[in-house]
DNA sequence: TTGAAAGCGTTACCAG
DNA sequence: CTGGTAACGCTTTCAA
């Protein structure tokens, strides 16, 4: 026998139960419940009715076994230890429940995606899946493709089959440096993320070319992993530098590292931004604390998360779609970190 | 016609197809593929074979169909902008990985659980349901209770049917009290968390209980909501008092708040610990950083959420167990933000 | 406007 | 040790 052990006496309603009730075929229950216009308005809503005071649920396991939709979306995301990824996360799970989309959580950290989370995506018959920051194995490209799970990434832009949504990373960079250098700063260093990351290349790019244009003597460049630790470390190294050696200005490409490097220098006692400017990127609530107040380029996280999901379900209606690559503008906030006029 | 519109080829494969290919039965590869002992070695090595072959995925919601376990878990979260919320969901996405269950995720913030999202839980036939923070409304909780599906506290005592899985907080507010006396602290304020939080309150209670038992006055105490701006302004508050006011020690109820505390203290040139010393709760990996190292009470947040598991699981097994509190100790970890010793 | 029946992929029971 | 069959709850086609 199938089926979970029998309820308590409150055995569970299903359409079959509800269609003998109401003395027709469970097929007119199905359809007057997501009101098809062929069923009668008066059977309609004598079903509704019935639905709703015997407190039915539709088993959406079973709906998605018959009609191939689950409405469920896999969820990939990057290390948690950079809020920029619990905000990204809340504002899919709000997002999400509004399109009457639910998320399968398959993945939180800075590994790889692991097989085993692949398999989880058809296991479970996800729609489509969002991948945020962790890098999209060629194995799991493979697969999904395989089974046309559409996936679009936030927040990187794709090498790998697959659409993308993403700050303009690029014009983010060129915009802080022209803030940077109108505020009368001449000597960089850039602190980057995950080298290999199209995220931190774009911003890293963006910054240096435009100093080069103008030019400015070309960064200095380090790398910070795109954790707080990391930002602390470089900011270190640059304390520890004479003082005539160290540069006057300084982009992280993540505010997470901008904040571990201004701890770095306030521990040190130079001044921020008296003695020496730190700019960040992405625009997360902690770095607008006051002992932070951190310049920064704020990443659209609500159309980020909106043209995400846009582009997913496109790809979920129809699969024969071109990958598409969707670019949003960053915001230049002008905080307290850094010198100079807005 | 149902199922998902035809493949570009690459047809999936099914209990079905495979039987065919090895010339069995449908419920010979499924057992085969589970390694029921009834069949032969044989054959279960041939059909596993072919199953790797090819590239075999069971489909998860059909099981969940047929034999009543879908082997996901509800994962409903509190606030992410406590950082705390946010270590919680990694360790429960790994932990639940390692266990082959899978986090539906439900609802994330502050406010009380929609009714929409206990729908969900009951739609996609979660096994059981795992909730941090957020309050289970009366409502919800008859839900589940009605649909028998187990839930978990994690982080909080429940007043409703649930079995709960917590820190020892009123344990630790003792703990911390006594660490406090010994730095030789005499005036005390406390700044709660969410005030009907029994998180909150057991903190809250272990503290001033101890205080109380050494004849020392009734600490002062303000409301923080378990953020860091509340924090924030409770620390700005003991700012604007006359010095000869102003507590020596203040407990915050969570990590969080004292860095808001810590922060306000800083900006205005009172110097922690050497003027005030502020302790937290909760082991968050920020407060550990260069700018606070913050004294706390760790949560073992690792056992939590295994416990947690174990809670659940138990139950899906079970559903006769009687509701279950399990209370942990936590770990006082002394840092520099808090003068005495250790 | 409605009903009947088949089918989605899996598991569980009952035979053999 | 293995096969056949029914059943899980829903949707959809076909027929009336």
């Amino acid at each position: 026998m199938a089926g979970p052990t029998k309820e308590l006496g409150d055995e569970r309603e299903t359409v079959v139960t509800l269609a003998r009730l109401a003395g027709v075929a469970a097929s007119t229950v199905s359809r007057a419940l997501k009101g098809d216009p062929r069923i009668s308005r008066a059977t309609r809503r004598r079903i509704a009715a019935l639905a709703t005071e015997r407190g039915y649920t539709p088993n959406a396991l079973a709906r998605t076994l018959s009609s191939g939709r689950s409405g469920l979306i896999g969820l990939v995301l990057g290390p948690i230890e950079n809020p920029f990824y619990a905000e990204l996360m809340q504002e899919a799970v709000l997002q999400a429940a509004d399109r009457g989309l639910r998320l399968l959580l398959l993945h939180v950290g800075a590994g790889a995606m692991e097989d085993s989370t692949a398999q989880a995506l058809l296991q479970y018959q996800v729609d489509g899946c969002l991948i945020t920051s962790a890098e999209l194995s060629s194995h799991a490209a493979r697969i999904c493709a395989a089974h046309n799970v559409p996936v679009v990434m936030v927040n990187r832009v794709p090498r790998l089959h697959a659409s993308a949504i993403a700050c303009d990373n690029f014009q983010g960079g060129q915009d802080m440096a022209d803030f940077m250098l109108r505020g009368g700063h001449r000597r960089f260093a850039i602190i980057r993320g995950n080298p290999d990351s199209s995220t931190s290349i774009e911003r890293e790019r963006g910054f240096a070319e435009r100093l080069a244009e103008q030019d400015i003597d070309p960064p200095l460049r380090v790398n910070g992993g795109s954790t707080y630790d990391g930002g602390f470390a470089a900011g270190r190294m640059f304390v520890e530098m004479p003082d005539d050696r160290r540069p006057d200005a300084v982009f992280a490409v993540a505010d997470i590292m901008a904040m571990g490097v201004i701890d770095a220098f306030r521990i040190a006692g130079i001044r921020v931004p008296d003695d020496i400017s730190v700019v960040g990127f992405d625009g997360i609530a902690q770095a607008a604390r006051p002992g932070y107040r951190v310049t920064t380029v704020a990443q659209p996280l609500k159309s980020m998360v909106g043209r995400g999901f846009d582009l997913l379900t496109a790809r979920i209606g129809n699969a024969t779609l071109p990958d598409e690559v969707v670019l949003l503008r960053g915001e230049l906030i002008v905080r307290q970190s850094a010198r100079g006029a807005a």
